[in-house]
DNA sequence: AAGCGTGCCAACCGCAATACG
DNA sequence: TCGTATTGCGGTTGGCACGCT
């Protein structure tokens, strides 16, 4: 931020009394400083630079004003529409990592590329539209699906996160077909009594993407030992647009999305889920801020892209109607952990894992001794995980380039590069995954609404749910999308939400 | 012409990671 | 090994320009 905006001049006109650093817009004067000050001593060691330059500016402003605007080689302007599509599918892989994705984008900083990003995000929020083109998804689903079959055993869990990334509540529009099929291929190992009651309500698997999945159970489908996985987005998103997205909108509608475990063999079923040279003129330019200084005429702004998908996150469900696609979308109460790291996802599945209660259970069909080992490796493999999920949407990527606001067909060259061994990466990448899911926490009772146990409701469900008297409030946040079939296992007017949730922010870099 | 909303941009802040003595 | 300094990163904020009413 401009403290105090261009105003925010701390040292002007009390240099020879204090040392105050001077804030707020540089002249051009000080970027001549600054550039004579890198073109003599290089870059590197900004704290220097105030002391030997003279320049009242602490280290961090020079860094930052060097990188973003002085440094030879920026590219100044609009993004190209290829560039557009490139951030599109870094930020799918990689989520808010500017520093990395800038590092694909040869000229752009990080400052831009997250400007871009969170306009464009705040442009699409506004009208409604989901953040990630429909395409991505798609490629991305079916890519993950293609792998399933390739690979994936039965009887193993692994809702993948790079395919889950890519599924998100606000896609009104997906492929429910496509998703479907994706997440058909997910499989379960685990006890007749899923241990779900046990965990916190808070807590969730998730990743610094802010796309989260809870894991509900619907009683209206108990009888197939029915969970529910909805999409969910934490409280304290790192993404304050989908933030506000959570907080101004209480329902949405969205597709079936659910798990049908059956005792020993539970099946997942996704119906749906989800920069011009500096001018160093004089004069009076110098002391003008320089970012007023004149530039080349920028390119008119491409359009926004109106794909679909977002980051937000569908916490709750109600179907208490006929309409039982009635999601509800509401802000997590209690999302413990959300740094966005996997030592919080490994302490808490740990936690609830160890629990002596349930440990017999969980070591009848998890091996416990290895959880803190399988987390560790999952931890370190957070690169080739991203590399795998990048091998995974370029693979998708290949067949088709069709976007639906970027006009260019080009791919990335960096997708392109990583298709040369997609199943390496993939393989590599399931073998993470297993080891993290096998951390998962299963380890938690039956609740006591579970077949065979009482029918009676948890009232965990309130807490991350809301009410059931929702209407579509949010249907123009998928203006495009038809209500998604009514799935027939959720028809049940007992159907009831509740149990704890799995999301995946906590999740490394996977995607 | 004035007011307002929006998009864009630059720069700051806090925190974490890394380097260094 | 530890403390400090430096660097890097991501989130946030405020100003300006522009278009619309």
């Amino acid at each position: 931020m401009v403290s105090g905006g261009g105003g925010a001049e701390l040292g002007r006109g009390h240099h020879h009394h204090h040392q105050s650093l001077k804030k707020g817009p540089w002249t051009a004067a000080e970027d001549a400083i600054l550039m004579e000050y890198v073109k003599k001593h290089g870059e590197g060691n900004w704290n220097a630079v105030q002391k030997n330059s003279g320049l009242m500016r602490c280290g961090k402003s020079c860094r930052l004003r060097w990188a973003n605007h002085l440094r030879p080689n920026l590219k100044k302007g609009s993004f190209s529409p290829e560039e557009e599509k490139i951030i599109i599918e870094l930020h799918a892989k990689l989520g808010n990592k500017w520093a990395r994705m800038a590092a694909q984008l040869p000229g752009r900083t990080d400052n831009e590329i997250k400007n871009y990003w969170n306009t464009r995000m705040k442009r699409r929020q506004r009208a409604g539209l989901p953040i990630y083109p429909q395409e991505i998804q798609d490629k991305a689903a079916a890519a993950f699906h293609l792998h399933q079959h390739h690979k994936r055993p039965q009887n193993q869990i692994s809702p993948s996160p790079p395919a889950a990334l890519l599924i998100t509540s606000q896609n009104p529009a997906y492929n429910n077909a496509s998703l479907s099929a994706m997440f058909n291929s997910f499989n379960f190992q685990s006890p007749t009594n899923i241990p779900l009651q046990n965990q916190a309500p808070g807590s969730c698997l998730s990743n610094p993407n802010n796309h989260a999945f809870q894991l509900f159970f619907d009683s209206a489908n108990a009888n197939a030992g029915g969970f529910s996985l909805l999409p969910y987005h934490p409280p304290s998103s790192t993404t304050s647009l989908m933030n506000e997205n959570i907080q101004t909108q209480t329902t949405m509608q969205m597709p079936p999305f659910k798990v049908n475990s059956a005792p020993g063999n539970h099946e997942m079923s996704f119906s749906a889920m989800i920069s011009q040279p500096i001018d160093f003129g004089t004069g009076l330019e110098s002391e003008l801020p320089s970012s007023q200084i004149p530039a080349v005429p920028k390119q008119a702004s491409a359009p926004a892209s109106s794909g679909s998908s977002g980051g937000f996150c569908a916490v709750g469900i109600s179907s208490t109607t006929d309409n039982n696609n009635d999601y509800q979308i509401s802000q997590k109460a209690t999302c413990g952990g959300n740094s966005g790291l996997l030592d919080d996802l490994v302490q808490e599945s740990n936690k609830i894992s160890s629990n002596e209660k349930f440990k017999g259970q969980f070591e009848s069909f998890s091996d416990a001794g290895d959880k803190g080992k399988s987390v560790v490796d999952a931890s370190s493999a957070d690169e080739e995980v991203n590399e795998g999920v990048e091998s995974m949407m370029a693979n998708a990527a290949d067949n088709n380039n069709q976007w639906d606001d970027f006009s260019s067909s080009q791919s990335s060259i960096e997708m392109n590069k990583t298709n040369q061994e997609p199943l390496e990466e993939m393989q590599s990448m399931d073998d993470d995954l297993m080891s993290l899911l096998n951390n998962f926490p299963l380890s938690v009772p039956l609740p006591e609404w579970y077949p065979g146990t009482s029918t009676e409701t948890s009232n965990v469900s309130s807490s991350s749910m809301t009410g059931g008297n929702q209407e579509a409030t949010t249907t123009d946040h998928q203006p495009n999308t038809p209500p998604a079939p009514a799935p027939t296992t959720a028809a049940s007017p007992d159907l009831q939400w509740s149990l704890g949730s799995c999301c995946w922010n906590n999740m490394p870099g996977i995607c």
